[in-house]
DNA sequence: TTGAAAGCGCTACCAG
DNA sequence: CTGGTAGCGCTTTCAA
């Protein structure tokens, strides 16, 4: 920058006004803009945003459970379109379930002076969320919540869209429901179990413990499982699985024993190619991309100078018939 | 870091080098380490890599397709392990295939000062491509090459993934193959549509132009297309689709007009639950990890000294035959 | 081993 | 409107 103001022959401060749009004279700024063509020059930010009154990065930190995972993905893009609008780029990072990498993503976010975070979060971090606001940095937790105080977060209705599903399989005659539950550690199989639990309760049918399958992460896990329960003298006739990794792995045991246009399967989470199966898997859908876009609208609030308590943006899920869910109980079994 | 220095009562050059490992005083070091904590000290690796002699910001640029596609959701996995393991971050975005968007995303990244970029481009920003290299970034390219000299690439054998599976659909009786291809500006595109015309020929096969569907983007084009395809008055007896989501597409169309046992589908790239459906999705799958890794490396190397011409790393396919691909063509027709 | 001081590239302030 | 200058938080001489 300073060869760029030696070479035209300007003040440094007048590069730098060119550079940031700022008014200068016509004749100043071609000169400048000339010159800084002839050297190649390059603006650096990261020098930039240092000096800045407002230390601004326009950066954001993503958290994410596993940027492989098709659910994480869908939420990364959707993030990244409303930080586009806004100028910011995305720093991000896979946690895999684990508080110690979630631990070293945030530190190293925070190093990097991110100006806010969106998180899913393990659930096994959150005073590591309150302080990195306390710091200054805004957090927005997805898809989950914390106990973080000030700490916004943006989730489906995931206990509702549960229970709606038992409810269907309920009314189509199904007494024996399993339940396919991800990581106890992580809120939203929880709540999920809360939808089952409730579900079942409102029907006025019994919770058999025996047919429910928790802290079950990736599909092995579940396929395992699903083969267990059906080897049960008193197998299920309906599944509930809850996370769609856990769903692949119900349905494929279920299609080893070619059972899937017997046992009914409703997952929570839709996946890519569902309605082509026979029977199409029945899900409980949610909008990843509202879901994204809502976390982005918390943040930026807080980025402008929101600092009200914690809000929580709570977004229905969407019920998508394709006809596992919607086969009935077998008269017998 | 002033302050600390202030309240350890050392110098501030002091506090540096106990935030970086350096030897000092046991003694000190104790007082350095009580005095951050108190002060809830946080290092600021933006001010350090500005003023640090090898300017290294510790962040890599990824430029990806659509952060939400499965393909590159996997890519960016990969890469962010293998970053990891260097104590790298990424800063990634989606260019939709705009070559002005990856324009954008290729001078933020550079004024951002990311030490390298993983780049999936576009095809027609190549001079950019040589920009950031002659400014002093490496780049390599992923799943597709560039032209632009020095940059490294690492893409699978497209030509002879295709080829393959065209000898297979011939020898079982094909001999009405379509072929549905992406976006022409994209390289793999071409190269599959080059092993497509190559297998034919090998085969002996006549080439018909009324069954090359190419420049399709996305699920709903590719859907039109086979529709259209399984029109004619000669139909196709087997199709081969480009892309992931085009395959998506096809096997839609096909499963519309409960064609899906009779015509064969061949896609390229792997789709989760393809094994599930009936029939399974034969496809010429390629390892998105191994991809990812290896980019990283050939980065690595770059960012270690390497100065050589471009390198070419050509990892195989694997067919993988779930059903869809060994559908023999139907005796008449 | 330690501390003082210079300065990375830039923006903010202030005087002209 | 413009240029000089101070200084963002840090690392790196260099001398003690």
């Amino acid at each position: 920058m300073r060869d760029v103001a030696t070479m035209a022959g300007v003040g440094i401060a007048t590069v730098s006004r060119v550079v940031n749009g700022k008014p200068v004279t016509p004749d100043l700024a071609e000169r400048v803009k000339r010159a800084a063509e002839l050297l190649g020059y390059r603006q650096d930010l990261t020098a930039s945003s240092l000096r800045r009154a407002d230390r601004r990065t326009h950066t954001l930190g993503l958290v994410l459970e596993d940027a492989a995972n098709p659910f994480s993905a869908a939420l990364h893009r959707a993030v990244e379109d409303a930080a586009a609008e806004h100028g910011m780029l995305l720093l991000a990072g896979s946690t895999d379930e684990d508080p110690v990498r979630e631990r070293g993503l945030l530190k190293t976010f925070a190093a990097r002076r991110v100006d806010g975070l969106i998180v899913v979060p393990t659930g096994q971090n959150d005073t590591d969320l309150d302080a990195a606001r306390r710091a200054g940095t805004p957090v927005v937790c997805m898809d989950r919540r914390t106990t973080a105080p000030q700490v916004d977060a943006v989730t489906v209705d995931n206990r509702a869209g549960v229970q709606a599903a038992v409810k269907r399989l309920h009314a189509a005659g199904h007494r024996r429901i399993a339940f396919l539950g991800d990581l106890r550690t992580i809120w939203t199989a929880e709540e999920r179990y809360a939808g089952f639990v409730k579900g079942l309760a409102e029907a006025g049918c019994v919770l058999h413990r025996s047919l429910v399958r928790r802290d079950l992460h990736g599909v092995e896990a579940a396929q395992e499982a699903t083969r267990e329960l059906l080897a049960l003298a008193h197998a299920p006739t309906a599944f509930i699985s809850g996370q769609n990794l856990l769903t692949v792995g119900a349905r494929m045991a279920l299609q080893e024993l070619r059972l899937q246009h017997r046992v009914a399967l409703i997952g929570f989470d839709d996946l890519p190619l569902a309605g082509l199966l026979e029977p199409g898997i029945s899900v409980i859908a949610q909008d990843h991309a509202a879901i994204g876009r809502e976390a982005a609208g918390l943040l930026f609030d807080r980025l402008d100078g929101e600092r009200g308590p914690a809000r929580h943006r709570v977004l229905p899920t969407r019920y998508l018939a394709r006809g596992s869910g919607e086969i009935p109980a077998a008269e017998d079994r």
